[in-house]
DNA sequence: ATCTATCTACGAATAATTTCGTAGTAAACA
DNA sequence: TGTTTACTACGAAATTATTCGTAGATAGAT
């Protein structure tokens, strides 16, 4: 299942600071918007019973932990976001990014890395 | 703003066919899924309102236009995408989809080629 | 002229998301 | 021990998106 826009948040924080308590989570999310406490609970209650997390009741202050990884829920999402936007061609997404110099220096060479291996496989007929 | 999905869809259908009346859209929609037709009206006239469309009422079924460019619109969404997705990092974005061979060789190619282009510019330290 | 098909407008039901207040409970502290 | 603090659970309001039915008007066909 698509995680919402909220969720995903929460799953940012959860992927980058590891099993944290809704106070933990709702610090972290403070510093970027306004949002209650009782939000950011609601939210993870919602997303343990979705599946997205799960929850140690051990201590009183709950500690949750990502169930689905960043890798897979990206794919997922890239795979939906193409389909939605692009009508299905990937290809046209990196190309509206590249074209539009989002990517520093480093960044590029990082790609054009990857784009070599992958060419080294299939014959690379540009070079 | 933000187009919904199924406001996507129908500006897709628009960006392809160019101007449209509801029944055109309605008939392109109903290929790839089951919708009725007074929900494609209600759907046009909400992005008329938005200012997504413009509408030609002339005859008496209205014709529509895109008032927003494809091109526009996928940067835009592209944009709140990597944002939301990826944190802000476009490029990990791109290395995501080039690592699952989403893309055909002349795809790849094509990417590479791009690359190149803009590496030229500013002091290709890779090849 | 009447009937039928087609169109728009509009209201409203449904569902999903986001938000927070309140209540109740347990821990920590004074 | 009694009070304050921190936590969960729950209900519910507000918002947005999606869906379609019905009503009314207009054009075209018989």
């Amino acid at each position: 299942m698509k995680p919402t826009d909220s969720e995903l948040e929460i799953l940012h924080v959860l992927w980058s600071n590891g099993p944290s308590t809704v106070r933990q989570v709702h610090e972290k999310l403070s510093q970027s918007r306004d949002i209650g406490y009782t939000t950011a609970l609601k939210l993870m209650q919602i997303m343990h019973e979705k599946g997205f997390l799960s929850r140690d009741e051990e201590a009183r202050s709950h500690t949750y932990t990502a169930l689905v990884s960043e890798e897979d829920t990206q794919r997922n999402l890239v795979d939906r976001f193409v389909e939605t936007a692009f009508r299905g061609s990937a290809s046209k997404l990196v190309m509206q990014i590249l074209g539009q110099h989002k990517a520093s220096r480093e960044e590029l060479n990082e790609i054009k890395k990857l784009l070599n291996d992958i060419n080294r496989d299939s014959q690379d007929l540009t070079d």
